[in-house]
RNA sequence: GGCCCUAUCGUCUAGCGGUUAGGACGUAGCCCUCUCAAGGCUAAGACACGGGUUCGAUUCCCGUUAGGGCUACCA
């Protein structure tokens, strides 16, 4: 049984790489975890915790085990293994795997800073790692802080066996003495995240490429544990537009916040499949077929560039796809919210108008607003060219005095009206239709005219070419 | 600075020694059409550079360059 974790941080990044993690556990059969890593207590929030758990929600990714989700490996938030850490962190103080470190950050950015002057790499110099016994004792009892380092093999490679990647080797004398507990208390990432991995009994680490070069700390510690590591996978990062680190820069912090600008998560879902993964050339993929297909044999290696242009393309051809209901329940709230309480029926064939055209959900308001307005703005060029013309206002008139008299004022009424009044004035329906356009809807693009004759109704109509027939 | 990863159209990608380097988004044009969309067709558009290996490199190796990552008491 595959086991694999998505383990987020609650500080406001973006989280969608999880997407892809899920994908492989639904693919593989296997369980998928939710871990909530939130040991950085000065960045981490209960409103981007939540915004993780939306996000996931609402694209349809579900967890076997986590917050709300229970499960025999708990707790899920790492701030309530801490005595789980702590634990771990003696044995290796035992074992003289690990040590007391008193050095303040300041002495160390100097040190850093001092090093990198000297253009040497900045790595802890080792200075507490043999501080005898009664020098530790005196310092802890008068208060001083201090934090826990892991003291590295110093020679020897350390090879990560990358499913993605192939063998990548790193020289552990490169590595330094890195911090595995914070003055705080709190473990640091490399750490807390080794001993859950472990605990949690997970089989799979599926992670951004962020990642890898943190990996052979990792694996050091699965030794000094004794432990086993887990299979490893560095799928590529997910860029912004400028090629660098998705952020609140980038416009939407989180994924729920694709749910306000109007996604469908059906959308994102394969939008974000798509990016560093591919299979053949498919673009359009149900979630069915995801979980099907995804593999890590499909996955690239290089970073992927998050852009909009193309899951605006998905999104509208899902919109396409979805229920009339859905595209209803979607829309409603947004148009109640900008005009108001309208008869539902109305606000129904309204949106259904404008099933076929919209790339995001809230387009629906600016485009559909003639429908609930009356008093319109008219595009002036337009105006130039259908409203100052003897013309167009012969046929106008001729169209209100038809239509005024239709009964029952049906969409197939309506066509016969608009193609007789061409025939018998032997014009192009053109040449009515878009003066009646611009009379009903102030512009030149509208869902079919005799839908939107239709909808708007006799009255409304009438009122608006009789309106328009008096402007000079 | 050191180490690591990556490199095919603007973007997402297919390719896994021999291809007219394929698809998709976007862009442009045409068709369809009552407009706008949608849809259909067409066009422009890429193997970062330099060395090898090979009969032959987009593909394998090395280097350069570029981008990204790690080098934190962030994750």
């Amino acid at each position: 049984m595959i086991r694999v974790r998505f383990a987020p941080s609650p500080t406001g990044a973006l989280h969608i790489g999880g997407a892809r993690t899920w994908l492989y556990a639904r693919n593989q059969g296997g369980k998928f975890i939710l871990r909530i890593e939130d040991t950085d207590r000065e960045r981490s929030t209960s409103e981007a915790n939540q915004a993780i758990f939306h996000g996931l929600e609402w694209l349809g990714i579900d967890w076997d085990e986590g917050p709300n989700a229970g499960g025999d490996f708990g707790p899920y938030f790492q701030t309530q293994r801490l005595d789980i850490y702590k634990k771990h962190i003696e044995q290796l103080l035992s074992e003289g795997k690990a040590y007391y470190c008193f050095c303040t950050p300041f002495e160390l950015k100097k040190k850093r800073e001092e090093a990198a002057a000297r253009k040497e790499a900045p790595r802890y110099d080792g200075k507490c790692r043999k501080l005898p016994e009664e020098e530790i004792k005196k310092l802890k009892d008068s208060g001083k802080p201090y934090v826990i380092r892991f003291l590295l093999p110093p020679v020897g490679e350390t090879i990560v066996h990358d499913k993605i990647r192939g063998d990548v080797v790193f020289k552990n004398e490169l590595l330094d003495d890195f911090v595995i507990m914070k003055s705080d208390g709190f473990p640091t990432y490399n750490f807390a995240c080794v001993v859950d991995d472990h605990l949690m009994e997970i089989t799979h680490v599926l992670r951004g490429d962020d990642h890898l070069s943190n990996t052979p700390r990792q694996i050091l510690l699965y030794q000094a544990f004794g432990w086993k590591a887990p299979k490893f996978a560095h799928l590529p990062m997910i860029l912004g537009n400028d090629k660098a680190r998705l952020s609140k820069r980038h416009g939407a912090t989180s994924v729920i916040d694709y749910s306000g600008i109007g996604y469908l998560p059906e959308a994102m879902l394969n939008y974000i499949a798509r990016l560093g993964w591919a299979s053949g050339d498919q673009e359009v993929f149900s979630r069915e077929e995801l979980i099907q297909k995804f593999s890590l044999k499909g996955v690239s290696k290089n970073a992927a560039i998050f852009g909009t242009d193309k899951l605006n393309w998905l999104n509208g051809k899902y919109i396409r796809k979805i229920l009339p209901e859905r595209l209803i329940d979607l829309c409603e709230p947004l148009l109640i919210e900008a005009y108001g309480n309208h008869d539902v029926e109305y606000i129904k064939k309204v949106v259904l108008a404008f099933h076929d055209r919209l790339v995001l959900i809230p387009e629906i308001v600016p485009l559909s607003k003639f429908f609930f307005v009356d008093d319109l703005s008219y595009d002036p060029t337009a105006m130039e060219k259908y409203f100052k013309n003897e013309n167009s206002k012969k046929i106008l008139k001729e169209l209100k005095d038809k239509l005024g008299k239709l009964e029952p004022f049906t969409k197939a009424n309506i066509e016969a009206v608009f193609k007789g009044l061409a025939k018998e004035q032997g014009r192009k329906l053109g040449e009515i239709i878009h003066p009646c356009r611009l009379a009903l809807t102030g512009t030149l693009q509208s869902p079919p005219m005799y839908d939107v004759v239709e909808i708007l109704g006799k009255d409304r109509v009438l009122q608006r070419l009789g309106k328009t027939l008096l402007i000079k």
